[in-house]
DNA sequence: ATAAAAAAAGACCAAATGGTTTATTTTTTC
DNA sequence: GAAAAAATAAACCATTTGGTCTTTTTTTAT
């Protein structure tokens, strides 16, 4: 690894809280010079443009999540277990760093739908990438016999994401996880009811 | 009325929607200047400064909301029937103009919650209060032997928003209302299933 | 050890930011 | 219809914005 490859890296590092917790518009270049401490100069020696080091923080931060998923699940050993760390996940999200300023996908879908394509695609790619990964997740356990063979798996990826994100965003601004925990606790029931 | 509460509701109607696309930290007083074709000296003569054009554009678009649903629930006649409203006005969003920009709490919360203390609150308490509205009707539609007697009105409360909000993220981001479509629908037989 | 190349610092820039102040216009009151 | 008051326009301000350019420092290759 070269050392501006090492730089980027850092600067991705400590940007991406940083865009996660006051959006885009809200984060400036001189945040970005202060939460990394390094000169302008540098900053634009690494990246094209302030653009360039949002589309990079978004992808560190969804890449974290997407990344403590599969460790999880590659931790169990059948589709409702599989199904069941979303939930699990999300309702502990205090724990993990990257999802303390909220979600990255909601944070970002939210602020770019109207007016910042370039992330309002990376949201969308986002959003979708993982409805697939549930829906797959639900058609390889019917396969499996673990999952009821007439569970619909766009619909339970569907209410698994809506409620999830609904739920999480209750959390952060009530500054409660009551909600979040009712929210959880229903998808999980939801989830252990469609074992075969 | 003064001509300057004219003035200042003015300023809140034509600045509402803007809030609710491009943000707090995203909208500038050009912005607002030029949405309401007034000067500086003119806006500043009505409010103290941004935050405050914020907070009453905030306060409108969410009042816009209420009073929709206010309406379509006087036109009900029992408690399944005014759930119901829920989902259905949401489902068909882009019919409700202070809709199309996103949900106010939604776009609301989600830029607020780490950076802006007095809008915070102020979502806070919108999700707050529609929860307990949602409590209600289901507590008062219980009362009537018009819903189970069983029912949680807590739960059925935060599954709604929760869902609610998480899917309408979803249709903003994608451009699709599939997947509004499938969460309002489970929503609707869930409804439906409460039926005393 | 040194020359060349890469990376980082920092001075610089024009434009935009939120906000104030003064001038002008419009409205109200008598 | 004139004087006072209120509302609006517009010039102005310091600061911050995203971004560039030149200089200095650090790294790399010989």
């Amino acid at each position: 690894m070269s050392k501006s490859d090492n730089t980027k890296q850092f600067i991705v590092e400590q940007t991406a809280p940083l865009f996660n917790t006051k959006g885009y518009a809200g984060t400036s270049m001189n945040d970005i010079m202060s939460a990394t401490g390094l000169s302008k100069g540098c900053i634009y020696g690494n990246f094209e443009n302030k653009d360039e080091v949002a589309l990079a923080a978004f992808d560190h931060n969804y890449n974290l999540v997407v990344e403590h998923m599969k460790t999880r699940i590659r931790a169990t050993d059948n589709a409702i277990e599989r199904l069941l760390v979303y939930p699990n996940t999300y309702r502990n999200y205090f724990r993990y760093p990257y999802l303390q300023a909220g979600c990255p996908i909601l944070n970002t879908a939210t602020e770019a739908d109207d007016t910042h394509p370039l992330l309002k695609e990376r949201a969308q790619q986002a959003v979708d990438f993982w409805r697939t990964s549930i829906e797959n997740q639900v058609k390889r356990g019917i396969e499996r016999k673990e999952i009821k063979a007439d569970t619909d798996p766009v619909e339970i990826a569907v209410i698994m994401i809506s409620m999830i994100e609904g739920a999480f965003m209750q959390a952060k601004v009530t500054n409660r996880t009551k909600e979040l925990k009712i929210a959880m606790e229903f998808l999980e029931k939801m989830i252990v009811g469609l074992k075969a």
